[in-house]
DNA sequence: TTATTAAAAGATAAAAATATCTTTTATTCT
DNA sequence: AGAATAAAAGATATTTTTATCTTTTAATAA
């Protein structure tokens, strides 16, 4: 599915979406304490997100990441995009270079449906949405 | 998604239910040229099928790898499974170690519905079904 | 029963993904 | 301006996945 990349991205953007704003920046460290994953991992991955103006981030002191309105008024789908590609949509369920509705695979039109599934997941709700929603209902992530 | 080996292992399965029976076998060379996949790892994988009884096998002249009537009435799920694992169903999109419907991440509920599309399209037609479409209507895999 | 064939098994290698460490740059505060 | 802070960037290491190579075992056929 995701790379674990792209879920330790996922995880961490939601974190900022809850624990962050333009006057409340967060280290590396925080962060990955709290998610419970390895730092200087994390902060590579912030910063090609920070690259892609994902997240955003200023260096120095009270420096760090955060999540500016913008980037919350998002989906997940940049984000998953940028740390896994956009291919992870499209490419082919059995591998095939080449698969298209002109010249499919045999899972090819299932796979379709399933993989619209997959866009919705990430794409459907703002990632300000989904931290409110890890808020209220006390969500893990 | 799946894993660059279990796609391999699913168009194997698919050429050999397409390509072989009992009293015509197939090597790994040959599937692995048609397949255009490296030979010495395919091999790997149809072992391990093999061993799962998921394909059949015979050592010496005419050996070779082939489906026997059991294993084309089979679905593919048994192969993603043998070769990824089945947590590759279940396991959290967030990849957390704990996330059930009692416990859930904040996407959980929605990627239960993905979950199940992507369980339904190895799950819910045959391997025979699968390759005589295949013939028909003269896709790749 | 011997030679041959092809999978099975085991060992090794290369590539990619994941993880860590060090140095540099930008920013803030004193 | 200088010290301190934290991200950015670069270099390196480890682990996992993918790929290859060699030896052994089982089966067939002559």
């Amino acid at each position: 599915m995701f790379s674990k990349s792209c879920k330790y991205a996922m995880r961490a953007v939601l974190y900022l979406a809850i624990h962050s704003d333009a006057e409340h920046k967060l280290g590396v460290k925080e962060t990955s304490e709290a998610l419970e994953v390895p730092g200087p991992f994390l902060a590579k991955l912030l910063q090609q997100l920070s690259r892609h103006h994902l997240i955003s981030s200023t260096k120095g002191p009270n420096g760090g990441f955060f999540l500016s309105e913008a980037n919350s008024k998002a989906n997940l789908r940049g984000v998953v995009e940028s740390i896994d590609g956009p291919e992870v949509f499209s490419s082919c369920i059995l591998g095939l270079p080449v698969c298209s509705s002109t010249n499919p695979c045999p899972l090819h039109s299932r796979a379709l449906i399933y993989r619209q599934g997959l866009l919705e997941l990430v794409e459907d709700q703002t990632i300000k949405e989904v931290a409110h929603r890890v808020e209220r209902q006390e969500l893990k992530i």
